[in-house]
DNA sequence: AAAAAAATATGATATTTGTCATACTTTGAA
DNA sequence: TTCAAAGTATGACAAATATCATATTTTTTT
């Protein structure tokens, strides 16, 4: 078993608050997983009884909607906790987490966790500042959502893509997704979302190799 | 000084895990305020440092889109906490509360709260739990913004407004929203919203008299 | 390596939604 | 009470977006 206190990711969570004693009980409690790109860490509606936290890899949280589309709400990497929500409101899982890459996740039960908020008070002011911390960057995605088109959205997007994964030697993005996911993030039909990338890339904003994408003149994508 | 400890609103959030010497205290430091309809109890980008509590009336939660619109995020009434969020985030407000009717609110500094949280554990779950809500909430309105159409997203609103705040003798929705901020609810523009409730009212699902409306027939509201 | 399946791309077209213009109605102030 | 202003309503049109069809490319499987 792995020990968390050498772990580095806990450093970029709430659980930086936990003493060594507290890290060295959570080691004992618990289970390492690997999960395969595609496969899901939890899904909407299981109950989660936990958190787990992402030690490797990215997964995107996704929410199936009325019209059979997924929408994918959120994107979360190496060092972030999944499951809070549902963990402290007592409530089966509001969304799916699924991996697009393979992943080394943590869970960590619940009964731990409660442990943890009764005995350290930063460590719950982390994690409520974590959940107030989602809820601004749900609100603003919202308006997003509701004010600007998919074009300004699209080109958003690729911006948050490239500021929060980082791009490979080659300049293309690090994170790689499919035309499909690309477009259950800023909330249109993939045909829509080819085409737009299609329009920036002719126009020179971006660069398409394969499906690998390398954005140009970001500023330009800033005004679009 | 009127006393938190006979008010009934507190019953409705987090505030009703306080005990007796814990509202005597507070009803010390709180400051109450008369609102007029229109006018902000707070706007974004100010920093709020503490809590209000609506003891009656509602008020619209908006932020400024880039476009000059205003979307309504949220809608508070009687009973609720605002700003618990900027508070714990040491932010700025990111969203301004506007009056939609004559309001009384209660302002409870930071510090007073803060010294809750440390003595009292069930008072911080309970905000937690509160903000866990409003983050389920935001995430799922932030699907619905982007799957469903604006005519849905109209007859989903007209329901809300309809089981949230109640209706009339005459069933007439209580809360009276101009057709601008019912478009900031839904995310559209003020024409396209007038429009729709003139379809739905010519096909019988509404009834518009003036300004006031009947929601008629919800089964078929739901199945827009 | 070949075949099948999945993903990407693009055209044609329909539908939805936004914008601008204008008229009518209600509300509030003088 | 009257007038101005704001809010509501509707038409005409433009722009954005979705949908369906089909072609091409890439990936996976055999």
């Amino acid at each position: 078993m792995s020990k968390c206190e050498q772990c580095i990711v806990r450093q970029f969570s709430s659980l930086k608050a936990l003493t060594k004693d507290e890290l060295i009980k959570m080691a004992d409690c618990k289970t390492s997983y690997t999960i395969k790109k595609g496969e899901p860490i939890f899904e909407e509606g299981e109950t989660v009884n936990g958190v787990y936290c992402v030690k490797e890899g990215v997964c995107k949280m996704t929410k199936l909607s009325d019209n059979g589309k997924d929408q994918i709400v959120k994107l979360a990497k190496s060092g972030e906790l999944l499951g809070q929500r549902s963990m402290i409101s007592d409530e089966a899982a509001n969304l799916s987490a699924i991996a697009l890459e393979d992943m080394q996740v943590c869970f960590i039960p619940k009964s731990e966790i409660m442990g943890f908020f009764n005995q350290n008070n930063q460590f719950s002011m982390n994690m409520m500042k974590t959940i107030c911390g989602d809820l601004k960057d749900a609100d603003d995605h919202m308006v997003d959502m509701a004010q600007k088109n998919v074009k300004q959205r699209l080109a958003e997007t690729l911006i948050y893509l490239e500021e929060n994964f980082g791009i490979n030697e080659d300049k293309t993005l690090k994170l790689q997704l499919s035309r499909e996911e690309l477009a259950g993030i800023i909330g249109t039909a993939t045909e829509s979302c080819i085409r737009l990338l299609s329009e920036f890339n002719k126009s020179g904003i971006i660069e398409l190799a394969g499906k690998k994408i390398i954005l140009k003149d970001k500023a330009k994508l800033k005004r679009v």
